[in-house]
DNA sequence: TATCGGACCTGTAGTAACTACAGATTCAAG
DNA sequence: CTTGAATCTGTAGTTACTACAGGTCCGATA
């Protein structure tokens, strides 16, 4: 057999390289059902082929987007199905945006409570500190 | 020994009715050491007194604004050692707030990229989905 | 006083989304 | 053929809880 038939085949520590995902995740991607097991070769390394790497960066891309591993996997499917239809994503990506939303809401509420407790602080060493007597106040 | 000299003793589940934290959460706060122990009966149950209410708020309250479990902790043991030094309790609280910044940017970031992939999208039925190639595009 | 339902007990396992080992095996270069 | 780097499997740890399972206790009623 002629090494120029086979398709270039790719170890782990090369994907990880190439997509900047952990080993250990990319083999944790597999065991949750994310990533397709790849061929092995005679000792048992895995060897992946560039539908793999694809796959991989589609997946880090969710991640870096901040989607859940649920939602990945959703994403996921429909691509497997090559049933995607628009609305779906669509549908999802909006859902997204709105958590996202919210979550800003939440952060900046506490961050203007956090900025008024610091801002009466005196930063002294005196032993009555105004956060620590807020703390201990009624909740929000 | 008569009632009125003892302190009025607190079961589990009314600390849980006041404060909102769930019963297992106190026990689990109990656990990792950040609620003492509190007495017994003499089946075994929780007895708790004031005491362990206000810190169950004071807890609850760090919650609530977003503290780590590390950061109430180091909150409380200023507290119990009465060592506060409001330079302390102020360079957590900042710190803190730092972080959140962060993650209101990160978030903001995020959400603009969403709502560009989502607005690319025409929602209809058809299997090329704007979103779906941007996901498998390059990184941010 | 017996009983009955709800409150409470301990201890373990599960959640999300990985990360970090330990100890063995395989690969590739010299 | 040797050696050191890369990979392998499998388990445990992370954060901050939550959810059981299978018991025991408490307090109010009959």
């Amino acid at each position: 057999m002629t090494d120029w038939a086979k398709p270039s085949l790719i170890g782990i520590g090369e994907m990880s390289r190439q997509t900047g995902v952990g080993i250990e995740t990319i083999r944790y991607f597999e065991k949750i059902g994310m990533m397709p097991a790849p061929g092995r070769s005679e000792g048992g390394n895995r060897q992946y082929t560039t539908v793999h790497l694809q796959r991989l960066f589609f997946i880090n891309r969710c991640r870096q987007i901040g989607f859940s591993q649920n939602e990945i996997k959703a994403l996921l499917l429909m691509v497997d199905a090559k049933d995607i239809t628009c609305s779906e994503v669509h549908n999802i990506t909006v859902e997204h945006i709105r958590d996202i939303k919210k979550k800003i809401r939440d952060l900046r509420k506490l961050e203007k409570v956090l900025t008024q407790m610091a801002n009466e602080c005196s930063r002294g060493d005196i032993p009555e500190c105004p956060i620590i007597e807020t703390l201990f106040a009624a909740p929000v």
